[in-house]
DNA sequence: CACCGAAATTGACAGTGTCAACATTAAGTG
DNA sequence: CACTTAATGTTGACACTGTCAATTTCGGTG
C-alpha cells in the first residue's frame, strides 16, 4: 500500500506519454478526431495543458505515433495470417487481404488516423514510415511467394500489391462507414449494406466472395 | 468608366461566395487545406472575418460547396467519356476508369477535399450527398451496360463498381501522392514510381495496364 | 547532501470558429 | 418617389486552440 500506484499526486505523472496516446483514442472514438487537442488532453488527464509537449513535439507527432502503433499491430496481424492457417500461397495471400479488413473494421480508430489526411506527409516522424513500410512489405512478401510458385501473373510485385491494398482498403472503408467517415463518399453502397439481407445486418461474405472473385478471375464473363 | 467593374469599395462585395470557394482553393495549392480558415478568407479577400458566415453556415458548409462542385465536374467527365470514343461497352468502362483517374490528378485540389476526412458523415449537405451519388451512378451505369450485354460477370454490380471505385480510388492516390498527402501511406511505391522507368517520370501506363489486367483478367496464372 | 536534467507548470501571443448586436445597402412595394 | 425589408457586411465578444519562453519541481547520481 502506499506505493507508486496508489500515490495521487505526483507531481511528476510517470506514464504521460502513453495515457496521451490512450486518452486520444478514446476522445476519438468518444466525440471524434476533430475533439482531439493537445490541451484538451492536458485537463483531462489532470495535468496541464502544455504537460503533452515534453512527450510529443505538437499534435502532429501525436498522432503519427498513434498511426506508428497501429501500423505495428497491423504487421502482427498481416505476419500471422501469413505464417499460419494454410500451405497454400493463394490461400495465404487471400486470408492476408482478409486479416487486413478484420484489423481495419476492429480497430477503426487507428486505421483512421493511419490512412486520414490529418497528417500530412511532411510530418511523418522517421519511425512511422518505417512502420508503414514494414506493414506493406508483409503483403508484398506473400505476393512474391505466389509469384515464384507461379500461382499468379508475373506482374510488377509492386502494382499487384497496391492493387490489393486498394482493394482491402476499399471494402475496409465501406464497413466502417458510419464510424470512421468513410472515404467512399458515395452513399448508394452504405444503403446496400443494410438492405442488401434484409436482417439490417451486413453480408459481409456476399462482398467478401464477390470482390475475391473480381480480383482473382477477373471481371470478364 | 467608374461602372459596377472598377469601383473599389461597394460595401457589398456581390460575388462573395464565388471568390470565397476560389480564394479557399487557392489557399489549398499554396499552403495547404490545414492553413484554409474562415477568418483568413474574409481578411484575404478584403472583406471583415465574418462576412463569410453569411455564404456559408460553417466552414464544413464551404468545404461542402467545394466537393460538391468536384462531384458535379467529375459526373460531367464521367460521363462524357462513357458516351463517347467507343461502341464497345468494355471499352467504355475502362474509359470510364482512365476518365477518373485523369479528373483526380488534374484536380488533385477537389479531390483531396471529396475524399478527405475533413467533411464528416454527419455534416453532409443534401447538396453534396445527392452530386457524389450522381457521379457514383455514372460508374455504376457503365457496370450495368457490361452486364446486359453478358460481357462481364453477373455479380451485384453495386459491389463491381465498387471493386473498381476503390482501385482507381488507389491509382489516383498513389500518383498525386505528394501533392495531395495520399490515402496510400506507405512509401514504396511512391519510390518505384520514381524509379522505374530512368527517366524520372512516373511511368503512368504500366501501372494502367497491369491494374486493367488484374481486374479485368484476373490475378490468377 | 548538492546538483543536474527530465518533467511539469504558468504566462503569454497569435490565431481560430462562432455567436449576437449593429450598420449598410439593394430591391421591391405602396 | 419614399419606405419597408431582407440580404449582406461589420464590430465586439467568448471560449477555445497550438505553441513558445521562462520558471518550478522532483527523482536519481556524483
Amino acid at each position: 500500500m502506499g506505493g507508486m500506484l496508489t500515490s495521487k499526486k505526483n507531481y511528476h505523472h510517470g506514464n504521460l506519454r502513453r495515457q496521451l496516446i490512450e486518452t486520444a483514442l478514446d476522445i476519438i472514438s468518444e466525440h471524434g478526431l476533430e475533439k482531439v487537442s493537445m490541451r484538451g488532453l492536458g485537463q483531462r488527464i489532470g495535468v496541464s495543458r502544455t504537460a503533452p509537449y515534453r512527450h510529443f513535439a505538437d499534435k502532429s507527432a501525436l498522432l503519427c505515433a498513434i498511426a506508428e502503433e497501429g501500423y505495428k499491430k497491423l504487421t502482427r496481424v498481416l505476419n500471422n495470417s501469413n505464417t499460419k492457417f494454410s500451405d497454400d500461397s493463394v490461400t495465404r495471400l487471400m486470408n492476408v487481404g482478409i486479416a487486413y479488413v478484420e484489423f481495419a473494421v476492429s480497430n477503426s480508430v487507428h486505421y483512421q488516423i493511419m490512412f486520414g489526411n490529418e497528417i500530412r506527409e511532411k510530418n511523418r516522424t522517421p519511425e512511422l514510415v518505417k512502420a508503414a513500410g514494414t506493414a506493406f512489405n508483409e503483403l508484398l512478401c506473400a505476393v512474391k511467394v505466389c509469384q515464384n510458385e507461379k500461382r499468379i501473373k508475373q506482374l510488377n510485385p509492386f502494382i499487384i500489391a497496391n492493387t490489393l491494398w486498394s482493394t482491402t482498403h476499399g471494402i475496409s472503408s465501406l464497413l466502417i462507414d458510419g464510424q470512421v467517415q468513410a472515404v467512399n463518399a458515395f452513399q448508394e453502397f452504405p444503403a446496400l449494406l443494410h438492405t442488401q439481407n434484409g436482417t439490417g445486418n451486413v453480408d459481409v461474405r456476399q462482398i467478401f466472395e464477390s470482390m475475391g472473385e473480381i480480383i482473382f478471375t477477373g471481371l470478364l464473363e
